[in-house]
DNA sequence: CGCGAACTGGGACACTCGTCCCAGTTCGAC
DNA sequence: GTCGAACTGGGACGAGTGTCCCAGTTCGCG
């Protein structure tokens, strides 16, 4: 590998480490897989990064920081608000649809942040951005169809995701799109009943 | 270990298993963890299962059989069917949060088999299972409510088990309640909306 | 009682893992 | 050009892994 500062380096390294967890799960993302999808040495690794789990820190942090373009911005449907947000969560099919190794790593990074304690502010950060993301895109839904929001948005928020959550799960073992539009399309209709037209 | 066949022995072992996955997850389910756990000795785990992978097939097998105490009977609530599915609903959750380890462990055995292609019909298997459970009660809640679907229960049942999964995972994130609550009731709303009174 | 099959414990194997070390190379600053 | 810091590759380490082997023990059956 030619010259490269460690800052330089770290980036890098993350973007093959995603690769090589979408690819093979996390307990396939070994120091030794991931220095060889990005083609640099195995002390070139902890020479960027303090260990394995910091490392695996950094890549969560990172990817969770830029995990936008699956929602925003909103597809411009018109309609009522159910069609609105129906339309938002079948742009997120969509995504999910076009690269499902991506949701499917985000999943298993949540999990393993889940199993140590000191690595949960992890998750709990990762879906704070989740909830900022479905904030926004409630608020944009509210504008397009010229509603209000009943229930505090927040709380419509917490509510999508875990909605979304459920139906990529389901996705992901059945990749059966009927399905997934069936539950996209009844948690539309529960999402919007908390929104009143103004 | 006192002496005891292969047959004995191996439903011993899914109970270790069972503990050390829900205590430390799958990657630290090694089968020296399993048969410290079971109180054995490493050969006998070769004896009773030809590999590890074929001893995590035969738990999550196991496991998902018996996986029906969560939701059925459903607590004898009257009132309509939103009540009722909620009721269904908050019962799960009830349970869910008397033992989140077996969830999160229900969650980690199916992404593992989400991972390799010859594994997959597991995870189909389990969320077949999940589904006859959710058909099972939702058919019930029907008669409790004096209601009848107006979608097929199939339908209705995998959506249920979509927000279901999705509650799950994010209680298990962030151990909200009343978040958790929230999402059941906004679910069993727009679930409800799928049948009409008879 | 005897005998063959079933089961046991302990040790060993080949391997992968995260991490570290170290002698070399390459760069930017002076 | 020199020099010190930054970076490099390769090899090594100790620990942990799944799996296997094998000499012993224990049991049920005849």
């Amino acid at each position: 590998m030619s010259r490269m500062s460690a800052a330089e380096r770290r980036p890098v390294l993350i973007e093959a480490g995603v690769r090589v967890i979408a690819r093979e799960g996390i307990a396939g993302a070994s120091t030794r897989a991931i220095v060889a999808e990005a083609g640099m040495s195995l002390a070139s690794f902890h020479y960027a990064f303090e260990s394995r789990e910091a490392f695996l820190d950094e890549l969560t942090a990172s990817v969770v920081a830029r995990e936008s373009q699956a929602v925003l911005p909103l597809p411009e449907a018109g309609g009522d608000m159910r069609e609105v947000v129906e339309a938002g969560l079948v742009r997120y099919l969509d995504h999910l649809r076009a690269d499902p190794a991506h949701e499917q790593a985000m999943l298993e990074l949540t999990q393993h942040a889940l199993r140590a304690p000191e690595r949960h502010p992890l998750a709990v950060a990762q879906y704070r951005r989740y909830a900022d993301l479905a904030e926004e895109a409630l608020t944009l839904a509210a504008e397009r169809a010229g509603a209000t929001w009943r229930v505090p948005v927040p709380e419509v928020a917490s509510v999508l995701i875990a909605f979304s959550d459920g139906i990529t799960l389901n996705w992901l073992v059945h990749r059966d799109d009927r399905a997934a539009l069936a539950a996209a399309r009844a948690a539309a209709d529960a999402l919007s009943r908390m929104a009143a037209p103004r």
